[in-house]
DNA sequence: TATGAATGAGTGTTCATTCAT
DNA sequence: CATGAATGAACACTCATTCAT
């Protein structure tokens, strides 16, 4: 691949990358292009469709948190875990491309995407459950819920106009705690029809 | 207002309400009006813009949560605020177009749905005080703070594909549990454009 | 025809009359209908289709010109033709819709037009047979040519907004001028194209 | 630009003169795209909106009236003043677009066409005065008439079916003319309404 | 290889007309 | 008879994608 033809790619990723995060994805390529300086036909040289641009974004950011929780290596299992934790709700809560991945649009079903997602969340899973065996984490946690459990927080962070961190407090002292008999009601249920 | 026109109008609601929560807001207006079994020119006579189609049902969601809200009263405030709290997460993570409002889409700035949203969450806010009077929740959680978490254990709901209330609970247990000084890391953080 | 119905009618008439001539027939039915006070059934009840509704305008017009050009008996043929001619162009100037049959839309074929039509450039001619008799009017005039030079004086009135009548008078010297070998040009044409 | 979009453009502008020329301004785009061999999409990308299509095709006609009428130059005013009259009239009698514009649709506000409208009716003020100076015009004609009087004399054009050429003489004899005390009749009058 | 012109299926919306109440 | 709810063809416009230059 020719050296301005690298550059170039690496420019779209990175300009798709800030659109996509600040106003989602109904933003036009047309647009993409115009930022970052080159012509449609070069976005669709390198990425073949719309989607496949979305999901090179969705494997980078993947790829960078793998990355970060395989170099999370502290003493303290506890700490590893909240700590990684915590970077990637805050890289994901300004990123609403991300976010729409992880949280809304489930239907990314690209292979590649899926296979990093799972290298994802092995490797979290580790940290998750050293953080268990440490008594760190209340023990009914597992590695599958991790997902749903970024993704809450995620949104949290995201709504939260406050100070940055304190939804994940929220969340990281649920991780932490007991867990207890909940309060549970199986009466006064709303259904969603009403 | 006819009896057939008001049924119209309800089975749109309804079918919309579902055709929204489940496929998200992307679905054409003729998809609406096929499977209501009604033509396009009855939708828009009911809701003049799509827009205004959705925003009738995300109002009329706020409405019936609010309404439950104003009913719950239990003896125990703490009981009462988890309770609501629980019941409104359930309504809420099975329906996408909810979620996509109060998590997502918060550009959805009509005067009767940000009246009606307001609404919600001061009597939310009710419930939260007394339960925080009484001991049942830390108490450094403000009502404002009651959005974001909802939209976060609405997202961990929807994304949680195991039994349903798991991922409440542990929101729950966040709530409940004492403020400590939580273990934060100001390095290795992973930046959004990478 | 019940009394109501009649009253329905003319009033509909009225309406629209007023309606298409300040605004032109792109209004909808459903404003005329409003604007009436009745509902939308009642004017097709009337009036089987819109353009039907128009037709009917039309008529009413024509045949009121009618009516007037008959009852124009002067003394002088020539004061007979001219004020006739003043009375109808001022009388069309304010009204849009009759302009718009008149000079632009052509393309009302109904046969109760064409015979009103006829019957009042029949009338027209021969006020102006006579007047060009009594040597008040140029004698290559035909009658054909009166519907031609009634649009055009039309449309001068309603372009000029200046005081009324005075486009009128420049027509009506062209009428009555000596017809001269007119300055006659058959180079430097603009074709429509370029 | 390219030459196949150059190519294109001018190919949509001709196609799109003469359609709404000959059929008025209602027809779809779609049709105009057929029509000239181009998908919807290719008019889209040249012109952004119907109506600046229309005001594109405009603006040309009224640039192109301007052309002749700075170049119309013949050693006496009079001449100089009614040959540049007869041609203008002659070109926009086939044009049922730029009839509308002049005569109907006075409601076309874009600065360019307002700008190039003015310098027309300057230039061709110039002509007027110059030939009032020399007696070739009645005096009390200004040059804001001219408006109304070539829209008048356009539509009369229009509609003659006769030998092109007539009406415009009807008119010019009009200007020409003294202006006597006209027969005026203040009564019998025609309300519009009835 | 890069460009951006061309394409056309798809979408939201309007409005003349029909018909159940 | 009057009403206005229902209908759906028609239209302006967008945007992902292809392909000539």
């Amino acid at each position: 691949m020719r050296a301005d033809a690298r550059r170039n790619r690496a420019r779209l990723l990175d300009i798709a990358q800030q659109v996509f995060a600040t106003e989602g994805l109904a933003v036009p390529i047309d647009e993409i292009a115009k930022r970052a300086g080159v012509g449609i036909g070069t976005v669709y040289r390198h990425f073949p469709t719309k989607e496949a641009l979305f999901e090179a974004i969705v494997l980078d950011r993947i790829q960078r948190l793998t990355d970060l929780a395989a170099n999370t290596a502290t003493g303290d299992p506890g700490e590893a875990f909240f700590t990684y934790f915590r970077c990637m709700i805050e890289a994901g809560s300004v990123d609403k491309a991300l976010f729409d991945t992880l949280a809304v649009s489930a239907g990314v079903d690209r292979d590649a995407i899926l296979a990093a997602s799972r290298a994802l969340l092995t490797t979290l899973g580790e940290l998750l459950t050293r953080a268990q065996a440490a008594g760190a984490v209340r023990p009914d946690i597992t590695p599958a819920d991790l997902k749903a459990i970024m993704a809450g927080a995620l949104a949290m962070e995201r709504q939260s106009g406050g100070e940055p961190g304190r939804m994940i407090d929220i969340v990281c002292a649920g991780l932490r705690a007991e867990s207890e008999a909940p309060t549970r009601s199986e009466s006064g249920r709303v259904t969603p029809s009403g």
